[in-house]
DNA sequence: AGGCTAAGTGAGTGATCACTTACAATATAA
DNA sequence: TTATATTGTAAGTGATCACTCACTTAGCCT
């Protein structure tokens, strides 16, 4: 799963074939099929740990009360990323263009604890703030995943000046 | 080439054989390896169009001069995209995680246009803002390539306001 | 030890892949 | 009209694809 993981992610799902995950995990090519059925629900096994690993993402803003503190460790958020799990975040971002794969119901937790939290900061539209600084997200998240995390900083900093904050 | 962007926008380039791009298309197989040699050129004979539509997109932004009004243009540019040109835009935006076809520099017009804008605008980092207003476009593109115009106007009429547009 | 299950393999399978080739139809120009 | 170049096609080609299958190996319980 790590080398699939791997290979989907930095070449691309239809583009390596199983053979060479297998070859590159170190395994035959039949032991793929004994164990995932087909190429698809090994790609559905890999992105199976998507929810779980948001709602760890999330944690530390879920339980976190005060408005601007919510805000400010939301923007924070990308760059608490393991770097060992780009590959996972690289795919998933990749898949967005897949409408089987994109789910934007995963988003919603976070969306509604920053709907409350603008709410409570007096924001005019609060829920449209929430989608908003969603989608800035996704944009220094895109940008980590790319280039790297250091290039990503003065982004962090100019939003985090934007609301109001550090 | 119609065929071709149809499918490797809303399929994928790896996904769709060149078989099945001759038969929706009414024609032969050999005739695409007439035509461009290979699968490749055939992408690379629709990417070639980019730089030519950018600038295009670009032009109305690049001849205005008041500062303002460049912010303002640049914000309603996702908006201007004729929907029949979306298959494009969205087979770009999903090549942009494969390193080969990733160009940054062909926004560098814009940049540099909204650099001036923002330094006229007493921005105290006028090429960040810059910078950090291409990725919300980046982002209002995708929210438009994925669901539609109208979702995205919300997101607009915000972001106006945001730079005290509108 | 023996018996059972799960894990793993290597050599296939037909289907499909990108691409080629030999040839036919059509347009162009004198 | 006729010679020539261009545009198009049908039927392949070997390579590679996802997947199967008969079989071996390894772990585990009694």
């Amino acid at each position: 799963m790590d080398t699939a993981l791997d290979l989907f992610a930095n070449v691309g799902y239809d583009a390596v074939p199983t053979s060479r995950i297998a070859r590159e995990a170190g395994v035959s090519e039949g032991l793929i099929f004994r164990h995932f059925g087909n190429k698809k629900k090994l790609l559905e096994a890999i992105m199976a740990s998507t929810e779980r690993r948001l709602q760890e993402a999330f944690a530390g803003v879920i339980e976190e009360d005060e408005p601007a503190e919510v805000v400010r460790k939301v923007i924070l958020l990308p760059f608490t990323i393991d770097e060992n799990e780009y590959d996972f975040w690289r795919l998933q971002f990749k898949l967005k263009w897949d409408k089987e794969y994109y789910n934007p119901r995963l988003m919603e937790p976070l969306i509604q604890k920053l709907t409350v939290a603008f709410g409570g900061l007096q924001y005019r539209d609060p829920e449209l703030e929430a989608r908003f600084l969603e989608q800035i997200l996704d944009t220094i998240s895109t940008q980590i995943l790319r280039e790297g995390r250091e290039a990503a900083l003065p982004f962090r900093d100019l939003v985090l000046a934007k609301y109001g904050l550090q």
